[in-house]
DNA sequence: GATATCGTAACAATGGTGGTTACATAATTT
DNA sequence: AAATTATGTAACCACCATTGTTACGATATC
């Protein structure tokens, strides 16, 4: 196990509004496809409506639909709509500064991270909703 | 907040230990500059031995040394050593199967997930011990 | 006005992380 | 061999993030 599942259960939820292309779609038919809670599926939606990847309409014949083609939506947006900024433990890592090493590997450290962090995200930015909205499609999963 | 500390901990330890080039150095000397309990600093070092980086002795001036030149560790060796292979959440994604998006958005995530995670490792691998000691050597921090 | 839907607060259950104590094991020194 | 020093690791605790759940107010449609 690592980290949580909010970014995963994210794809998910885009990709299926990908799939019901132009649709509104609600948080409880999206959660039947996640197998989770609507306000689970909410939650996430507050936060990519907040990015502005999709949209929301309440009431009577509401729901939810992309705010772009899936095309111009990258894995990256999505990441960053709902991941917070990672640290790999920075913040709570605090060594001993009367240390020569203690008070200068943090700098260090934090070029380290940043260069990984650029390296992670921009092959997330390679992939576009639109692909994976493609795979959906053509991949044969062979289970079953 | 995210991820744990263990990585930057480690990262700090190694470069303790070329710090202390050569020398037996206690788990207790080495919590000392990382601010946490030995037990801490001895549990990573347990993983760090295992992953023969770092070789360790009992007893009346015992402690640990580096097992390679700092050159010939990089910090992917480190990362491997002491973090469980990321999943980025996979494992408590379970979508249902039912529907035909859920049925394969898991493939497809796990290949996108592997081509980030494949990006960053590369990135790590880029960095060797040699190099954070160098810094630590030339950094000029600018604080206090 | 009734209904459907979102938005979000509040709370519980679970699990990971890090700190601490305790103690067995092993190596060195005398 | 006995004392000392240090590792190795189990056990336990406190803390916090994550997820699921209930509840309920707000809002849009019919």
């Amino acid at each position: 196990m690592t980290g949580n599942t909010r970014f995963a259960a994210s794809v998910h939820v885009l990709a299926y509004l990908a799939y019901k292309s132009g649709a509104q779609v609600t948080s409880a038919e999206i959660a039947s496809s996640v197998d989770t809670n609507p306000v689970v599926i909410r939650r996430l939606l507050s936060a990519l409506v907040n990015a502005q990847l999709v949209t929301g309409h309440k009431g009577v014949g509401g729901g939810f639909g992309l705010a772009s083609a899936p095309a111009n939506i990258t894995l990256l947006d999505i990441y960053r709509a709902v991941e917070p900024q990672p640290d790999h433990g920075l913040d709570r890592f605090t060594p001993n500064h009367k240390c020569p090493v203690g008070a200068r590997i943090e700098t260090i450290l934090r070029t380290a991270f940043l260069k990984a962090q650029t390296s992670m995200e921009a092959e997330l930015a390679c992939i576009s909703l639109e692909d994976v909205h493609q795979q959906l499609k053509h991949v044969c999963t062979g289970k079953r």
